[in-house]
DNA sequence: TCAAAATATTCCTTGACAGGAATATTCCTA
DNA sequence: TAGGAATATTCCTGTCAAGGAATATTTTGA
């Protein structure tokens, strides 16, 4: 969790993740679409990596990379405790689908 | 969003933010809880006022700390657009939910 | 009014981290 | 197989932020 918001604090960081929610892509063009040199870029590719943000995936000289689901899916958990903060009126709804997620999960 | 992710990628603000779920503390408690220095919890403090995480209020000689929702009502939002990365099967029922919220939203 | 409690702020030092430039590495292709 | 993409890594430098210590500020209560 933690390793998940230092991760996303860096704005260029932030900017990647937020690009490959389209799908995933070079380490070339994820520079050029965001105005970054290369090498800073596979740097921070490496941090986020490194923070299980994305993954790998090489195809002959390219390396792409995606959005790997679990640390988004932690924060949404980590965000549920504190949905009471607001909103009393999804409470109920709210539950309901944790508890589909909780029965999701135990089928594995 | 940069600017909360910023101010949760510091592990004693992210303790911080995480014990107010509790419920508004004072200065003096946080520092208690946590094993923090009353001047760093106060600095820790003023990073995440800054960022609106959590706002003030004074009584008397305390002043009492909680957190504000806003942020988090921004990172659900935020956290909305990849959660189709994972899990197909709630997609229909979390539009439900989104779609709730958003007219919920307009009668303010 | 004065001492003490609660909190905020300042100054200093140190460590981490981001960018730039250069270089290394890997793999394809002519 | 040599050259050239595409990517990763290293080294250097400057900046910024966190902690420690001291101090300032505000407010209470005797």
């Amino acid at each position: 969790m933690n390793s998940t918001f230092s991760a996303l604090s860096e704005p260029n960081r932030l900017h990647i993740v937020e690009l490959l929610r389209e799908g995933p892509l070079t380490v070339g063009e994820i520079a050029n679409r965001l105005g970054l040199n290369q090498p800073q870029t596979s740097k921070h590719l490496r941090v986020l990596s490194d923070a299980g943000l994305v993954e790998v995936h090489a195809v002959t000289n390219r390396r792409y990379y995606k959005l790997r689901p679990e640390p988004f899916q932690e924060m949404e958990v980590w965000l549920d405790s504190y949905r009471r903060l607001w909103n009393e009126r999804f409470d109920r709804l709210d539950d309901y689908l944790q508890e589909m997620k909780r029965k999701e999960g135990e089928k594995k």
